[in-house]
DNA sequence: GCTACCTCTGACGTTAGTGTCAGGTTTCTA
DNA sequence: TAGAAACCTGACACTAACGTCAGAGGTAGC
């Protein structure tokens, strides 16, 4: 399939997948013309890079660990990193679930606030 | 306490808390000679820009929603931003968590892979 | 072969949250 | 009271992941 395709599957736009390529992050063949042609499995390719932007990880990073992804053979430093980002995500995830827990609590007492037009500070 | 002290116990930077100042979302009394002075509170209130920051809330949609955060009283539209933010946050909860398992996926089979010198790619 | 749409490269722009430096004032400590 | 350390404003720098634009060429339906 062409950039626009794939663009429009993964919901990522071209420019992004350009900017993939730059990094070395995402390959594609490339017809006579120069257009760029990717295979289906470009499409996961696309989504693992995104959650893994997502994840906070940079593109050196993701391009670093990305053949361990892929291939799932790995050299022991790399591995390492790999266990670094995991508890980096683990963190992310416990303090967003406590920004959650913030979020609800000031979103009962506001709505509690207006609706009997008492003010009532979240606790 | 001054600008320092706030800095270091809160772990974030001089710089950084005199931004927030510039966008609003932290204010401080001045001395005479034009030195910040903040309250205790202020530290609490630097640890919920920083989580807010961390889940992606922009410091204007962050100055919106910190009146109602701080009093607990908001006003509809401003509840419905609450509300807005905290699905994000649900979202984002739970891509890392897919993202987690991913990885813990890739360091397992990379793992096995090193051990045991025969490839395995993750499933 | 015309038209509309897609793609190419290259380059500069944007946003957000700082880092850093300069040049000057204030506060603390010995 | 001197010197070190902290603080002030203002300004420019930087990074990352794109957005956007220009100008040119490629592709597909009729």
């Amino acid at each position: 399939m062409r950039i626009g395709e794939l663009a429009e599957r993964t919901g990522v736009s071209v420019r992004a997948l350009r900017y993939y390529e730059e990094q070395g992050l995402l390959a594609a063949q490339r017809s006579e013309s120069g257009q760029r042609h990717y295979e289906e499995h470009a499409v996961g390719r696309v989504r693992l890079i995104q959650q893994l932007y997502a994840a906070g990880i940079s593109s050196a990073s993701i391009l670093e660990m990305l053949p361990c992804v892929v291939t799932g053979v790995g050299a022991p430093h790399v591995i390492d990193k790999l266990r670094g980002h995991r508890s980096s995500v683990v963190k992310q995830i416990e303090e967003l679930q406590e920004t959650l827990l913030q979020l609800d609590n000031v979103i009962v007492s506001a709505t509690a606030a207006y609706e009997t037009g008492r003010p009532c500070p979240p606790s």
